[in-house]
DNA sequence: AATAACGCGACATTAGTTGTCGCATCATCA
DNA sequence: TGATGATGCGACAACTAATGTCGCGTTATT
């Protein structure tokens, strides 16, 4: 990742994605420097709303990055050049005035181009489905920006984009859980800072609220709802907690306990979610209707895919390496009738015996009505 | 949209997200104002690799927006700071100057927080499996800039959120169809700035290669497979235009026709994709098996349904307002004996003869064998 | 109630920025 | 190919902005 020639002559500072050139370090090392960048920096360092930063704390902060300023030059800038030129707000309630920026601004450096937009435009759509409001809306000044340089590009022709631009999610588009703000950002601060959180959790079947201390290990988001994994304060088993049943989330004090072996990849293959995996793939052979040959032309079920037609029919035969893994056998299924697998013969038979039962629930008369 | 209180202090500048003071206009109206404003705007107006602008367009720009910088200052500004300390590169094979930003390079103003960079994550993964590499790739400095943030975050601790977080998509994940960068940026741009474009399409039926000119009208991105819909040069119907099979794209230099009438919605579910939709919801009822219903329960079909516990047995009883379309029916489907439909009347037939005809596919002697 | 911390106006000093000019180089067009 | 206008760039002086310091009033803290 990188700048190819320039690359020797800029460092990051700090976290940011500031650079400043070898030759000035050398010289003086932490000299200050434009002015230009202390402030880039300071805007960097200004968390958007719901987080705030105190002056010294801001002080401090800029002195680590090398900008030795004075406290007085820092209160300048920032409620004389900054706030007045930027959407940015001042909690003086109290003596320490904290800074945050606006809820919904965003800048982007090198702006948005219009392919960038519109790609934007295309993943929020597609996300709206599969990520809960409050997540999403993690985002939403990036689609925001985005929506507004489209806007306004074709100011003069009506702004069309919103009626020109469609994702047709895969699959029946569930509902996304609901959870909220603080739930998410507590619990992805303690994933990722490695924490422990305390929190109540509805559980499914009991009605109890349990309060507790939790190690996370990780998160799934499968289909439209948000899983953590962690374990219980004390013991050694991992288990999962929908987010959106996790209430009154916050750091703990306890130190928190890693499972050094936790393999996540590992653990959804061994079917906690329900997508049991074999441990390699198998070849699919199946004989598909035209419309879903022309499908999987398109976007094939994997890298190694041949698709034949068949003699006399509409009919092909489709050859494919494909994981062992529930997601493929419900895909099959959906197709119903388009799709007739000839192996590997387990899922011959489950979509069989699938059918069979199906085929009993609607028998109005149960003949062979062996099921549940 | 905005900024309560200060929403009258501040004015957009041009495109760009820069804000003045109402003051300031007042007195001088376009007067220089800080540089370190211009600079930002500057920053805005340098676009990302592969695009580039020459240093008097800059001016030009700047100059729009209220930045009346002698040329001198320009190239000072640009080959002294900004190249400098950004990764900035300058095109200098021929005299008019070009500059433009690294390819990755990426900043955004209020920095990312934790959450974000979350969110973010997860979005790449699901994106990943639902639009072209291309068109992902066009996000990929935010997606980079948020692992960057997660991996210095823990870099003491090793950057584990690698192996923290999932998504699994809603379905089987096709392979997204590669469409090539060029394509893109052009379809994009002719559909979003009205304008028609020439390119070759390789037709799916016919092998032919028909360069043609084309007339933009809306994007639609289904499964994995992106669909330009436009109308060829002369004619009045639209058709699907499969992103990956189109070839040698350029803006054209006809006029765009516009299509007054045209609306994306209607046409995606009048069927155009598979997606027939009936004109008004309908009421699902079915029986469904305990984990449907937990699945339902934390990710409901719709706003208005219910589920029930049904007596002496595992199972439930589901209603549910849900649109009269193909996905839903599919999702049926794909839940295969655990759910029983009982109303519509149409869906239940629908699902029991297809279970009939996979059975048939799968009788070792077809006895019901009235399919294809 | 005392002390330390913070915000802010003012001011002198220092540092950076800007336009101008002159010259060299490059692109364009005849 | 040669003329003409653009463009880039070094230098310099005038100008503008940024910085640290001091003092005072106000606000937390103990």
């Amino acid at each position: 990742m990188g700048y190819p020639r320039e690359s020797l002559s800029f460092v990051r500072r700090g976290k940011l994605l500031i650079f400043i050139t070898v030759a000035k370090v050398g010289v003086t090392m932490s000299e200050a420097r434009d002015t230009l960048f202390r402030y880039l920096t300071m805007l960097q360092l200004i968390p958007r709303f719901p987080g705030r930063i105190a002056t010294p704390v801001l002080k401090e902060k800029l002195a680590e990055r090398g900008f030795k300023i004075d406290t007085r030059s820092l209160q300048r800038d920032l409620s004389q050049k900054l706030s007045t030129q930027f959407p940015i707000g001042c909690d003086d309630s109290q003596k320490p005035y904290r800074w945050y920026f606006d809820r919904d601004f965003q800048c982007q450096l090198p702006a948005l181009d219009v392919p960038s937009a519109l790609t934007l435009v295309l993943a929020e759509e597609y996300l709206k489905g599969l990520l809960p409001p409050v997540v999403v809306g993690q985002l939403s000044p990036h689609f925001t920006d985005a929506r507004r340089l489209l806007d306004e590009m074709n100011a003069n022709g009506l702004s069309q984009w919103a009626k020109k631009v469609r994702a047709i999610p895969n699959g029946k588009a569930l509902i996304p859980a609901e959870i909220d703000e603080s739930t998410w950002q507590t619990i992805s601060e303690a994933l990722l800072e490695q924490k422990a959180v305390d929190f109540v959790y509805l559980s499914r079947s009991s009605e109890t609220e349990s309060p507790f201390t939790f190690h996370p290990q990780g998160i799934v988001s499968r289909h439209s709802a948000t899983y953590l994994l962690a374990h219980v304060n004390g013991f050694e088993d991992l288990r999962q907690f929908a987010l959106h049943r996790i209430k009154q989330a916050s750091l703990s004090q306890h130190p928190w306990q890693s499972q050094s072996d936790f393999d996540i990849d590992h653990y959804i293959q061994s079917g906690a979610f329900g997508y049991r995996q074999g441990p390699s793939d198998v070849t699919l052979e199946a004989e598909i209707a035209k419309p879903v040959a022309w499908l999987l032309q398109e976007t094939p079920l994997s890298e190694t895919q041949t698709i034949e037609a068949l003699p006399d029919s509409n009919w092909y035969r489709l050859t494919a390496q494909v994981p062992d893994d529930q997601q493929t056998l419900w895909w099959l299924m959906g197709m119903g009738a388009n799709v007739k697998v000839t192996a590997p013969a387990t899922w011959r038979e489950a979509l069989k015996k699938s059918a069979e039962q199906v085929l009993a629930h609607y028998q109005d008369t149960p003949l062979a009505c062996e099921t549940h």
